[in-house]
DNA sequence: GCGACAG
DNA sequence: ATCTTGTCGC
């Protein structure tokens, strides 16, 4: 894997300095794929676990259907954990599929391939990048402070979309009435896969609030994570700044009188189905609720919708630019 | 068979 | 997140 670092600095230097951790995993999940031999066949979930984690079988398929170089990159190869050929993103779909597949001397019956198990290459050479994205996350997560150490009287919120190639960053600053709109756009070269969205969103959230000294809304989950480091929290310690993860959707965790556990632990609290607010750095989760619950006036925040709103904005500007 | 797993 | 090639467990 290439980990590169924004400067030359030691990881445990990355507070001071803002220095990002930046993957390439499309161009590391594409040398996978090129692996697998001619005649053999892997599956979405044996390529996830090859870059180290489960969690990552759907962005594999999502990764394929975005393949720059479908004679060099076999994405054919690829099929479903059942046996089954499943998509293909041409004209004739996965007739071509089937086509390729045949021309390599699989066979297949129905919609499945034959001797499935026999053919299913399971012989990655790989260091499973993914497990030293975790290792960083646990490095990262140790330095997470929910202690109350926050100005609101400052309140900004960032959000990202996407296209294939890009994403379109943008930050709203309520600086009491008066709305400031930072933007940010940059290629993206990692896809989401659920637990890591950090390592696809975090460059944004950097480049759009590297100096912000207010209280930072992020659309996400702050301490309401696997492993207690959402793009909130890791947002926070990374760039020194209190902040506040705002989720649309729950991530995991079991409800409560509106409380969200894991296991016995409060990690998070639900406004309403579509406001989900957990503490991500130097914001304990009780102000961490009150605060966004004196934003949202029991609705999703305004902040945070004009965050959205300029990224979609950024989005179409781009591609109307490009048509 | 259906739902889950931020975005 | 967008018009979206999954997989596992209940
Ligand atoms: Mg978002």
């Amino acid at each position: 894997m290439k980990i590169t670092y924004n400067d030359e600095s030691h990881a445990t230097d990355m507070i001071e300095t803002g220095g990002t951790l930046d993957v390439d995993l499309y161009s590391y999940f594409y040398g996978l794929v090129r692996q697998i031999p001619r005649g053999m066949v892997s599956t979405y979930g044996d390529l996830a676990r090859a870059l180290g984690d489960i969690a990552a079988s759907r962005a594999c398929g999502y990764m394929l259907s975005i393949n720059p170089d479908p004679e060099g990159t076999p994405c054919y190869k690829v099929v479903r954990s059942d046996g089954t050929v499943g998509k293909y993103t041409h004209i004739l779909g996965e007739i071509e599929k089937i086509r390729r597949l045949e021309r390599d001397g699989v066979t297949v019956e129905g919609d499945s391939v034959n001797n499935f198990e026999q053919i299913r290459f399971k012989d990655f050479e790989t260091d499973f990048p993914l497990n030293a994205l975790r290792n960083e996350q646990e490095r990262v997560r140790s330095m997470v402070d929910l202690t109350d150490d926050f100005d609101a009287s400052r309140v900004a919120a960032v959000d990202v979309s996407y296209d294939d190639e890009y994403g379109y960053g943008a930050m709203a600053i309520d600086d009491g009435g008066n709305i400031e709109i930072r933007e940010s756009v940059q290629e993206v070269r990692f896809p989401y896969i659920p637990g890591y969205l950090a390592f696809r969103e975090f460059k944004f959230i950097k480049d759009l609030a590297g100096n912000f000294d207010g209280v930072l809304l992020i659309d996400g989950n702050g301490l309401l994570h696997p492993r207690k480091i959402g793009l909130a929290s890791y947002a926070g310690v990374m760039l020194n700044i209190p902040t506040i993860g705002v989720a649309k959707s729950l991530l995991l965790g079991t409800v409560s009188d509106n409380w969200v556990h894991m296991g016995e632990e409060k990690v998070a609290y639900v406004i309403n189905k579509n406001t989900i607010v957990s503490p991500g750095h130097k914001v304990s989760l009780g102000s961490s609720v009150d605060l966004v619950k004196k934003l949202s006036h029991g609705k999703y925040p305004d902040i945070l919708k004009v965050a959205h709103n300029n990224t979609v904005r950024l989005r179409h500007e781009k591609q109307k630019l490009m048509s």
